[in-house]
DNA sequence: ACAAAAAACCGATTGCCGGTCGGTGTTTTG
DNA sequence: CAAAACACCGACCGGCAATCGGTTTTTTGT
């Protein structure tokens, strides 16, 4: 367990979210849109994106000479990372306490939102029970 | 809304949970037991418990020259609050991806803490309910 | 009342990390 | 072969937690 700490900045969020929505692409695409609002050079997102890379949340491939970057986690794995990093020093946090504050946080959120946390919470009891079985 | 970043060093979840063990103490007797271990000065102490208390984390009272520190907040409505600053930068948030991360969290947990964790949310959704009503 | 003890208060330093570049090679390609 | 496109490297800045020592202020014991 203990995915090791975890810390993303909000160029690094920007970078992971622009390759969800479109797979994958080169440094160079990346800046020509990420780039373009923001002012900062294509160096600055080659930095970002190789640093991405070391915290194994991108994979890249050489095609010819350049790398093309493409998630190695899905949104919701990331997120799920950036909650356990957060919570994990939290001495037990597998108990109450991490419940409480999922549900305090899903509170903040329309009813609509319980009850799909609701039904998630459901299929997922039903898969454990299903894979369980003998 | 935005609870605003909030970021926690170690020294400073350590803090947290004694006070939250203790219900409340002064730097001196802070320093007493965390200091000993780690071999830091009154100073470092001191200045944690600063640092938490202007983040809102902790209130204090003067006693007769000295602090009395105490905690602010549950440690379940901290962990919330780390929560919410872990995600809150990312786009939606509020939606299925949160759902999705939370859901791969608990998945690693037992089935008995998903029966826990359902029983809050129809716990909550009853509060909401109530309170709601005309 | 005074001196010693106990704190607060202040500010300086260190280390880490994300953001940001520019320069220097290296590889492609026209 | 020369120009273009990149990776790669090292550097700097700013923010933040950790850490401390020195100075001032308040308590308190004799």
């Amino acid at each position: 367990m203990a995915k090791a700490d975890l810390n993303l900045g909000d160029l690094e969020i920007a970078a992971l979210e622009a390759l969800w929505a479109w797979g994958e692409t080169d440094a160079r695409s990346m800046h020509a849109r990420l780039g373009k609002d923001r002012g900062i050079s294509l160096s600055t997102v080659q930095s970002t994106l190789e640093r991405l890379y070391r915290k194994d949340l991108l994979t890249r491939e050489k095609v010819s000479h350049a790398y093309i970057y493409a998630p190695a986690a899905s949104r919701e794995a990331v997120m799920a990372r950036l909650v356990d990093a957060a919570l994990q020093r939290f001495g037990d946090g597998r108990g109450e306490g991490l419940m409480a504050a999922f549900a305090g946080y899903a509170a903040a959120a329309d009813e609509k939102t319980l009850d799909e946390l609701e039904q998630l919470i459901a299929t997922r009891k039903a898969q454990m029970k299903g894979r369980k079985g003998p």
